[in-house]
DNA sequence: GGGCGTCTGTTGCCATTGCAACAGACAAGT
DNA sequence: ACTTGTCTGTTGCAATGGCAACAGACGCCC
């Protein structure tokens, strides 16, 4: 059975329960290596993953072979072609692993139909669902506020002072490495560290590493 | 009752079963004129709000007074802080009506509690509700990907591009006015005038107040 | 140790873009 | 008819940012 218990998604089923649900959603688990493709969203994929363990990324590559990491993934996390991305056009849309992960696919059918066993907890499980799907629309509206500043410099303060409000800290560390970061507010990386410098020179932040402070007031002065 | 019955959200729902339903949500129906601010995300909205006719939009104005537009909104749209959406450190998140609007309103912690009246199409509606916000991840997702693109050319193509898709043709209305198109993408009104004209001087595009036709083999050449 | 890959950090150059400041078209309201 | 507001369309100018092309640091594997 393992600790699948303390997912987000399974909060407030009990484990005899979640036993006999898993086998009802057809529930298959899969272990992945760094780098390998967990799935790419090619119209095909009726099934959604929950990350059990290890870390990934949602990304898109155009026809020219450019890349944007739509999402960061952890634990607990779920992913799938039904919870709203898609791919147009040539470009693709995939899950890679990061560090080495294990996943648990259920069918989305499955989750969605009543079920003819009338599992007790089902609707527990799909109001979990939901409360993960809002919290991905709460990190893609995030991304979405920090990619809509006009300059470098705005949509690095920006990410910062959402990162520092999320912890309640002005000083935090970055869940990337400086180069995906440039990736993730979508400009030159170059460019990024150039504007970084001027912010230090200012004294507006502190960047050591993935360590970044925010001065006292910093995210005033936009 | 209204015509509750042909919303998204109450999809597969009776009339009567609706009408008990509603009065255990405590429902309660509003409505707005143009320009009139339907809600702000404070953080003390504990309900969402079903906009049944009319079109409203939802914004962030940040301190500067800048704004921009997270969502677009027409009839069956869900909205509601709980849905996803938070504001930040001065930034004010609010939901405006455009077109003259009719809004209905359930609490949220009765669409997510099991309700003690077991309403027999309780999850049906979790389940539409996970549907329409599954959309708005939909949504979202195809603003990021133009707002990641790097300059305003590609940003024109990338929306056109799925503009055209999801209508399957090369020829389509904006749904905006140009003026909200550059806030949409996030850059300068003039600029993207500009930008525009070239499409249309090298003939990658043809547009004619809001209609947009994309010339043959147009999403290619990116 | 040597090679490989990724990440950080820097610089020069030029196209792109943001900004300010226009002007005309059009609709709605008084 | 006049005002008001919003939308479209344009231009000059300065600065921002993207690109290419570096170099050093670090970890990893053979």
């Amino acid at each position: 059975m393992e600790d699948y218990a303390s997912l987000p998604l399974f909060r407030g089923i009990s484990g005899e329960e979640l036993k006999t649900m898993l086998a009802c959603f057809h529930a298959r688990g899969s272990a992945y290596r760094g780098g390998e493709r967990i799935c790419e969203y090619d119209g095909t994929c009726r099934e959604v993953g929950i990350l059990l363990e290890g870390t990934a990324r949602l990304v898109r590559i155009d026809i020219a072979g450019a890349q944007t990491i739509l999402e960061h993934m952890g634990a607990g996390s779920v992913f799938g072609e039904v919870l709203g991305f898609t791919s147009y056009y040539g470009d693709s849309v995939s899950v890679v692993c990061e560090e080495d992960c294990r996943v648990l696919y259920l069918e989305y059918a499955h989750i969605m139909k009543r079920c003819h066993n009338a599992c007790a907890y089902h609707s527990v499980l799909v109001q979990n669902m939901f409360s993960l799907v809002t919290g991905q629309i709460c990190s893609l509206s995030r991304r979405v506020e920090v990619l809509s500043r006009r300059s470098i410099r705005e949509k690095l303060l920006s990410y910062f002072a959402i990162q520092a409000g999320e912890r309640g800290e002005q000083e935090f560390t970055l869940p990337f490495s400086l180069t995906a970061l440039a990736d993730y507010i979508s400009t030159d990386r170059s460019a990024m560290m150039r504007e970084l410098r001027r912010l230090r020179e200012e004294g507006v932040v502190t960047v050591s590493g993935r360590k970044v402070r925010l001065s006292t007031g910093g995210e005033i002065q936009i």
